[in-house]
DNA sequence: CTTTAATCTTAAGAAAATCTTAAAATTTTT
DNA sequence: AAAAATTTTAAGATTTTCTTAAGATTAAAG
C-alpha cells in the first residue's frame, strides 16, 4: 500500500512541526509549506492525499488558497484557525473545505478528523485531478484514461511509466535528477544509485518519440536531469 | 437530478423536525427515525445518501449504530452530540463517522457540513443519474429496463455485473483500480486484495465480448485498473 | 586535438508483480 | 431442494520491473 502524504501549511513553523510529529506516527507521509505559493507549488509537484491549512497566513490566505486547489484539485481540505466563529466556519466549508478544525486544537481529535478524511478519500479514489488533460504540443497525458496520445493516437503505458510522465508533465520544462524522479514517482525517500530511471525513461522514449536518439519531448539535461520540453 | 436523502436520527422530535425544515429548504430529501434500530431498519429499506446521527439515544445508541452501519455502508455519518469532550469526538471519527457537531448547533453550519459531506459522495456522480441510456459504439446500458446491449442485442446481467458496468459506465473512459471498483458498486469501505472484481470482469466480458481474449469495450490498464472504453 | 572521466543509452535476461482463467465452495434466491 | 449467483482458491500466462553490464556520448583537462 502506497504511504498517504498530508501536505501542512501554516506559517508558525512550531505547530507545522508538531503536525508533523503526529502525521508520522500515523504513518503519513509529511510536505510542509509556510504559505498558500509554497503550497499550491508543493500539490503541483507532488502527490498529495489531504491538505491541513491555516487559514491566517501572509501573502496568500487560507481560504483563497482553498478555492486556488479546488480548481484544480478534488483532495480533502482541513482548515486550521484561531478563528471560532460559525460565520468562518460556514465560508471555509463552501469554499470547498471539507472540514474546519479551530487552534488550540488537540491533535488527537485532528488525527481521527484526518483519518476519517483519508477514509473517505481512498474509498472514492477521487484522487483525480480535475482537468484530466496535462498538454505539451501534440503529446497529451489523459489523467482519466490513464493514457498517453502522441498526435492523438493513443499511446499505452505501464503504471511506472504512466507514473513519470505525470510527474514530469505536471512539472513541465522542470528538470529533475534520476533521484528526484525516483523519489516522487515511488514516494520513497531514497534511491540507492541504480539505473531504473533511466531505463524506463528509454521505455518512455521508445514509445513516445519518433527518433529516441534524438527526443523532442523526453530530453536529457547532461549531468542534471531529465525534462519534459514544453510546446 | 436524483434528490439525495438525508436520514435524521435523534430521540428529541423538536430537533428532527427543526433539521427536517433546514433540510427540505436545501432540497434534500428527508428520512425520520428516532432510534438507533429504526435507522437501521431505514438504512435497509431506503436510498439514503448521509446520516445524521444523534450520540445520546435509548435503545441503541449514535455510536454503536454508526459501527452497525459502516459494517454494511459507506455512507456519510454525521453525529450530533451534546457531549463536547475532546475524547468522544475522536470516538466517534475513529469508528466510522466522518463528522461531528456538538450541540447546540448552528443549523446554518450543520447545513454547511452536510453539504461537504454530499460534495464529497458525488463528486464521482456514483449514484447519481438520470435514468436513460448509457452509450460507447454499440455498446448500450439502458438504466431503466436494467440491460445490456450489444449492437442491439439484449444481454443478461446478474444484479453484480449490472452494477460494475453501471459504475464504468457512468465514468466511461475513467480507469479505476479492482479496489475502487469494489467499493463503489458493493458500497463498502473496504477490499481485501480479494480476486472477485476480476472474476466478474471476466464474466461480463464472456458476455460483451466477441473476443473475450482481446477485448474491444472492457479493456485492462496493467497496475492500474479497468475501464469501458470510449467510442 | 586527444585523452580521460563522468554520464547517459541500450540490450538482455531474471525476478517480481499482475492479470486471466477454471473450478470448487459458499451464499442467496427461486 | 434445486438453481443461480457470488466468492474464494489456486495455478498458469502474461506483462512489467529491476539489475547488470557493455557501449556511446559528452564535458573537461591536458
Amino acid at each position: 500500500m502506497e504511504k498517504l502524504n498530508v501536505l501542512v501549511c501554516d506559517d508558525d513553523t512550531a505547530i507545522v512541526e508538531a503536525l508533523e510529529i503526529y502525521l508520522k506516527q500515523e504513518n503519513y507521509g509529511v510536505v510542509k509549506a509556510h504559505t498558500g505559493t509554497q503550497a499550491l507549488k508543493a500539490l503541483s509537484e507532488q502527490k498529495i492525499h489531504l491538505v491541513l491549512l491555516d487559514i491566517m497566513m501572509p501573502e496568500l490566505d487560507g481560504l483563497s488558497t482553498t478555492i486556488k486547489i479546488r480548481e484544480e484539485l478534488n483532495i480533502p481540505i482541513i482548515i486550521l484557525s484561531a478563528k471560532s466563529e460559525d460565520t468562518d466556519k460556514i465560508t471555509g466549508l463552501n469554499f470547498g473545505a471539507d472540514d474546519y478544525v479551530t487552534k488550540p486544537f488537540n491533535p488527537l481529535e485532528l488525527m481521527a478528523r484526518v483519518k476519517s478524511q483519508m477514509r473517505r478519500y481512498t474509498a472514492l479514489g477521487s484522487l483525480v485531478s480535475k482537468s484530466g488533460l496535462l498538454k505539451s504540443g501534440s503529446l497529451e497525458l489523459d489523467t482519466e484514461a490513464k493514457e498517453l496520445r502522441v498526435d492523438g493516437e493513443a499511446i499505452k503505458l505501464t503504471a511506472t511509466e504512466y507514473g513519470i510522465m505525470l510527474f514530469l508533465m505536471k512539472n513541465m520544462g522542470h528538470v529533475f535528477s534520476t533521484e528526484q524522479i525516483y523519489e516522487h514517482v515511488w514516494n520513497e525517500p531514497s534511491y540507492s544509485a541504480e539505473n531504473t530511471v533511466p531505463v524506463h525513461i528509454r521505455r518512455i522514449r521508445e514509445k513516445i518519440e519518433i527518433n529516441p536518439r534524438e527526443p523532442k519531448y523526453l530530453k536529457v539535461v547532461w549531468g542534471i536531469g531529465y525534462k519534459i520540453e514544453k510546446y
